[in-house]
DNA sequence: TAGTTTGTTTAGTCAAGATTGAACGAATTG
DNA sequence: CAATTCGTTCAATCTTGACTAAACAAACTA
């Protein structure tokens, strides 16, 4: 039982940094970001060292130490330093997802924007492109507009 | 005249193909495939034969062939076959748009569903690590509801 | 049927970028 | 100060997958 204690199921949980790692890729990010993530989700302490997680992971400390800085960059984690100590930590960073989300938005009005810079390009009135280019557009305007109104539900339904 | 005619703003349209493709390519899609959307969102005629694309943007038949499938694949497209013509047609998919943004809401419960598997494996019920799965869950359980509720509401906006 | 004109498939090339390992620098400890 | 323990950087490797070109298949034409 002390082994079982000591092992904490972290078997399951690799596994599990696994299944988040292929998803961020599928994503287009690199797989070893999304295994980083992963890890922390499921891991039961409030941060974890860079080294621990190179270890559990059976990964080399340059790429935790690459990705993590991208995870950073995302704002889905953030770096601990205890008085102290010589280890870095990281953790999750409270609210993040929010922060993603709010991302999305950035994202879906870079789209509303080349669907505005491809309407310039069409000199005929024809209906025939330009009606496509106009859902488009107006389709990620509306998103645009509507995401940060949802975000803001949710923090009020939140509390 | 006639040649400007005939040109028809041809450089700055495959500038613009060309943009969808690194938009695409960003979003983790290959940018073939966002050379071809983005023809198609300029191309001011009804369809356009694969061929003519293959020319247009200088690629080869066979990346523009499995570009093009997996263009319908994401349900962006769609063929045209004309009667008694040989060649095959692609053109933009009416209300594509709307279909893609229902693809997110079904990428959004996937990653409800993750950490929902996550939280299956913590076996403390210490919050400090519940307490972010939860979060996570139930943002993407509130976007993955709202999804669909903000879908339909553009619809009928749109008429 | 033989000859074209198309799209598809496949083997091969190539580039991008993820990952590693080693060298390095900074900070800490004795 | 020497030794140790970190994280970072960088060159090298390796893998993935986009893309091409050529062979192929299917549909049409004469």
């Amino acid at each position: 039982m002390a082994k079982k204690t000591e092992d904490d199921g972290q078997a399951s949980k690799r596994h599990f940094a696994e299944d988040v790692g292929l998803t961020f890729e599928a994503e287009g990010m690199p797989r070893m970001a999304g295994r980083i993530l992963g890890w922390l989700l499921v891991s039961e302490t409030p941060h974890v060292a860079l080294q621990d997680v190179a270890e559990i992971l059976h990964a080399s400390k340059g790429s935790i130490s690459t990705m993590s800085r991208l995870l950073m960059r995302m704002g889905l984690i953030e770096r601990v330093s205890l008085p102290g100590e010589r280890r870095d930590y990281i953790r999750l960073k409270p609210g993040s997802w929010s922060e993603w989300f709010a991302t999305e938005a950035v994202k879906i009005g870079a789209l509303r924007q080349l669907a505005e810079h491809g309407l310039e390009l069409l000199e005929s009135k024809s209906s025939v492109s330009r009606d496509r280019l106009v859902e488009m557009r107006d389709l990620f305007a509306f998103l645009e507009q509507e995401y940060p109104v949802l975000l803001e539900r949710w923090k009020k339904k939140r509390r």
